[in-house]
RNA sequence: GCUCCCGUAGCUCAGUUGGAUAGAGCGUUCGCCUCCUAAGCGAAAGGUCGCAGGUUCAAAUCCCGCCGGGAGCACCA
């Protein structure tokens, strides 16, 4: 019996306990861990709850700690309970039995569900994430977005769960068409001349996609002073949306290398997809025809035969009231018969939901290095047979986008939700977060002139038209050299390619903690410094614990584990004597704080909240430190103490291990 | 104007479906490497949980009203 069985048979039996000596129906009740491990492993505060239910029925006054001495028998029947008080005003406190539980332990695999994952039977569902606009490098705001999104899905597959990860491509957007215009009319190049600046750029060690981030921030300026340029968007917009042309040749290359550049940036944050989507593809396909006409059939829009969104197809949305400047309504097909984003983004999630009744052309986009494909949607039908996975078709879906985009995710989930009531509303789920912004100071580090003003603000949004932001790669590689030189000081003798993967593996285990330790609706005011930072609560501390403890089972003897194993199996009351002495509270809490692993990363999933498992890591983390600093386990002379000990510390690296790898962040040999 | 989010230690943030003495990191002060890695450990100082009501045996948490900060409410994407 594992601990989440354990508990759910303890709350059974408190419920129908309650039932049979009370008359009383509890739904749920609650359970909790005490703040102290000298009050229990398990509390339950149920007899406050059932006193009021009691004197409600029947207006007699009952003591809770009465109630709660009632109950106490019935939960002390349990095979691994120990003992249970009565605390406190009226708490029902569970012991567990120590003993039978560690001997339990070593059989336990630290993430059982893992392996589902792959059971074509379990549920599929699909995240969507990244998403960055391919006309610039990724910024650290965009990065909160991927590593959030790859975070989750590696919940979910912890969870058991099928995950296919979307990473959608605005290639027709105007911020594609922008680069575009600063291109032919700024920087006056042509496809042929823009593919050579391409490759001396390269043979200069720099990117095209900062050369785009720069040219975008340019043609921002440029708009400000010249209206005819600002004038050609439209015409270029259309060029690109219709595709087939000089104009549409060039975006395609523009978007091309930088989704490549996008896709090299997250992976070396162990970020990958399953699937692009290309806009275009939505637009040729005429994925927006399909949903329209169901909209109609189903009569969810209308067309607006008067007021000032006369002839537009409108869908109500309740949430919001109209006032003078704002309708109730949300247009989705405008007067002139072009449908807004919103509408397509309706269609598109009706496509992901498998509601919508077509699908796209695939074709591969790229394979990673262990050969993991990444495929890209096309309107052609290829001349090859498709060898390509089934995409689409999630039970749910999971849109990671910024919390700004709230009321048009409203306005998706609420269109699909009226075309398909069966699926309903919970089939999509907007995992909001809050931007990342820059604190003044790192924006004037960044040479950025700030005003009396600006310097007085919480926070400086960062800003692509602007140029103003902090660049993915640059913060990456600043990371990477930074933990380099660490790693020098440390492990001189090691060979420096094992050096430089050692010092990778810790700058993307502080990036991926920096920004999963924030609950998602915490704006993160970006300080270099903090982000910087290789001490207190960091993935660098949370890694180095993992090391501390790989490091003592590198200096035992490979036979210890397994003997542990038996000792800790055959001297059960000895094994209790270890945890009736001083250390026994705190070994045992390390314990049960690493058989929580399984339990935290199920509530992560269903708060749709990483934070919960980076918070985990880093508690874990900091309990066997303390741990480690307190026990010697190689020198340990008593056998017991010193098998117990071993059980425990392997239990807690294991647990550890699993929740860094659940958050994508990697354990190094040494560090 | 309307909707949503935030306000907890000097700073940055956690705080489970309401529960026991409100926690952590950074910063400050003071200790700890002859010992499995000091990217670590321990100790001290630091709080009117924005303000004021209400519900409850119990409120940082739920409700109402204020105050302060932010985002959104396009025939833009």
């Amino acid at each position: 019996m594992n601990l989440s069985q354990l508990q759910h048979s303890l709350r059974e039996k408190v419920i129908e306990t309650a039932n049979a000596s009370f008359g009383i129906e509890l739904e749920q009740i609650a359970a909790e861990v005490p703040p102290k491990t000298e009050l229990g492993d398990l509390a339950f505060p149920v007899a406050f709850e059932l006193a009021k239910r009691i004197k409600q029925a029947t207006g007699e006054k009952k003591n809770p700690r009465e109630i709660a001495e009632n109950l106490k028998s019935a939960l002390e029947s349990f095979d691994f309970i120990e003992k249970v008080e009565v605390a406190g005003a009226g708490y029902l406190n569970v012991f567990y039995n120590r003993a039978s539980f560690l001997s339990g332990v070593p059989n336990a695999e630290p993430l059982p569900k893992l392996k589902l994952s792959r059971d074509e039977n379990s549920v599929k569902v699909c995240v969507e994430h990244t998403s960055v606009n391919p006309n610039k490098a990724a910024h650290i705001g965009h990065i909160r977005n991927s590593i959030m999104g790859d975070t989750f899905m590696r919940i979910l597959r912890a969870n058991g769960q099928r995950v296919e990860t979307q990473n959608y491509i605005d290639n027709t957007g105007v911020q594609v068409a922008d680069v575009v215009i600063g291109f032919i009319y700024v920087e006056k190049l042509t496809l042929a001349e823009i593919v050579e600046l391409d490759k001396k750029l390269l043979a200069e060690n720099k990117t095209f996609d900062y050369y785009c981030w720069d040219l975008y921030a340019k043609v921002g300026q440029e708009y400000q002073r010249d209206e005819e340029l600002k004038a050609k968007r439209a015409e270029v917009l259309h060029l690109v949306e219709e595709g087939g042309n000089e104009t549409s040749e060039l975006a395609d290359y523009v978007v091309l290398r930088n989704v490549q550049s996008i896709i090299a940036t997250m992976e070396r944050l162990s970020i990958r997809y399953d699937l692009l989507p290309r806009e275009s593809d939505i637009l040729h396909l005429h994925f927006w025809k399909k949903a329209f006409e169901k909209m109609k059939e189903i009569g969810v829009i209308h067309l607006e035969k008067e007021g000032k969104n006369a002839g537009c197809w409108v869908m109500p949305v309740d949430s919001h009231t109209g006032s003078d400047e704002h309708e109730a309504d949300k247009i989705l097909v405008r007067s002139n018969g072009t449908v807004t984003y919103t509408g397509k983004d309706i269609a598109y999630q009706m496509w992901k939901l498998g509601l919508l009744g077509l699908d796209f052309y695939y074709e591969l986009f790229h394979t990673y290095g262990d050969g993991k494909e990444v495929w890209a949607t096309t309107s052609e039908k290829p001349e090859k047979a498709a060898r390509n996975p089934a995409f689409g078709s999630g039970e749910k879906v999971y849109n990671v986008i910024d919390s700004r985009q709230s009321y048009p995710q409203e306005v998706v989930k609420k269109g699909v939700s009226l075309i398909a009531p069966e699926r309903g509303e919970q089939a999509s789920v907007h995992l909001s977060y809050e931007m990342v912004a820059l604190s003044p100071a790192a924006a004037e580090e960044l040479g950025f002139e700030l005003t009396e003003e600006d310097r007085k603000r919480p926070f400086i949004e960062m800003s692509g038209r602007k140029g103003l932001g902090v660049k993915a790669d640059d913060l990456i590689t600043r990371l990477e050299a930074n933990a380099l030189e660490e790693v020098k000081k440390r492990h001189a003798d090691l060979p420096e390619e094992e050096q430089i993967k050692t010092a990778h593996i810790i700058a993307v285990g502080a990036l991926r903690y920096f920004l999963l330790k924030f609950t998602r609706n915490t704006i993160i005011v970006f300080d270099f410094k903090e982000a910087l930072s290789f001490e207190g609560e960091t993935g660098i501390f949370c890694q180095y614990s993992a090391v501390r403890a790989n490091s003592i089972f590198r200096k035992l003897q490979e036979t210890d584990l397994q003997t542990a194993t038996k000792t800790v199996l055959d001297e059960t009351e000895k094994v209790a004597g270890v945890f009736n002495s001083e250390i026994g509270n705190e070994i045992w809490s390390l314990l049960t704080l690493a058989s929580r692993l399984e339990e935290t990363v199920a509530q992560a999933a269903t708060a749709n909240e990483p934070a919960i498992l980076a918070k985990y890591a880093f508690n874990l983390s900091k309990a066997f430190n303390l741990f480690y600093h307190n026990h010697r386990i190689v020198a340990e002379e008593n056998a017991v103490k010193r098998a117990v000990l071993i059980i425990i510390a392997d239990a807690a690296r294991r647990a550890l291990t699993s929740a860094l790898n659940t958050m994508g962040i990697e354990v190094p040999e040494r560090m």
